[in-house]
DNA sequence: CTTGACCTTGGACTATACTCCACCCTTTAT
DNA sequence: ATAAAGGGTGGAGTATAGTCCAAGGTCAAG
């Protein structure tokens, strides 16, 4: 059991920000001491690290606790829309890595226009470097 | 040349999204009218639509700024400072790359756990899911 | 038995990225 | 000639995601 500290300090974010979650329930600590102090278990850790992972390539915090909330068994009548939302984000979450992988190619680009690189340096800006890509 | 509504209709924003992007130095009218409108050259829509991309994967609108003032000569004096900033940049969107891919093969693995798919229904939950790809 | 580190709640404050509104001017269509 | 559609500015308001602070309770060490 861990007390809000230490899972902040091992989760690498601040006693405020699992406060914060918590009011948006995107955590629960599993039980509080009698003087109302909050106790997680080890495994929040991971559960926090997903929130930080999902945050960083640009879910929200809404859209983060519902693919938290998400539960499948195979004969769930619901199994069906929580499906479809999965699929969903699976759609965003392609679009994403491919704007992604055009962003990075255009950055190699401009990366390798510079400083005596092989690259020509016509394409000598990001928007440049990006419609080299679309061509 | 294209008065705002148009550019905004075209890059699919709003007349205040746009005039808030030139507030923020994104994107400036190529002139005014004698009356004051705004007029934008055809390829500030490719200008936009980078900027939504990049908004998408993760890049702030301040992070944007500084990828579009970049401007690659194979000469210049600052080179070295750009080429840095440039191959930060590449880190950090491999960095996201490698998260996404791990949030979408936990999203396969919970898609297809579910509705008679072929993926034991043990592993219910995205965190399950995710861990799966962990070990 | 007190000091310092840690915890509680509630509420105020901040940054980012818009979005909306009021009020007024310009352009276009009838 | 006039109305509707569109544009300009300035400023207020909103949503998201925290961050900070005050006032107070808890707990382990010396």
């Amino acid at each position: 059991m861990l007390k809000i500290g230490a899972l902040a300090s091992l989760a690498g974010v601040s006693r405020d920000t699992l406060r914060f979650y918590e009011k948006h329930g995107l955590i629960t600590p599993d039980t509080r001491t009698d003087s109302g102090y909050r106790l997680y278990s080890e495994t929040d850790v991971y559960r926090i690290s997903f929130i930080l992972s999902a945050k960083e390539v640009g879910f929200t915090l809404n859209e983060i606790h519902q693919l938290l909330e998400l539960e499948v068994t195979k004969d769930d009548k619901s199994c069906h829309d929580v499906k479809q939302f999965v699929d969903n984000k699976i759609q965003v979450v392609n679009q994403r890595l491919g704007e992604m992988e055009k962003i990075k190619q255009s950055l190699k680009t401009l990366s390798n226009a510079c400083c005596g690189g092989d690259e020509p340096a016509t394409h000598c800006t990001i928007l440049g470097a990006l419609s080299v890509q679309n061509r």
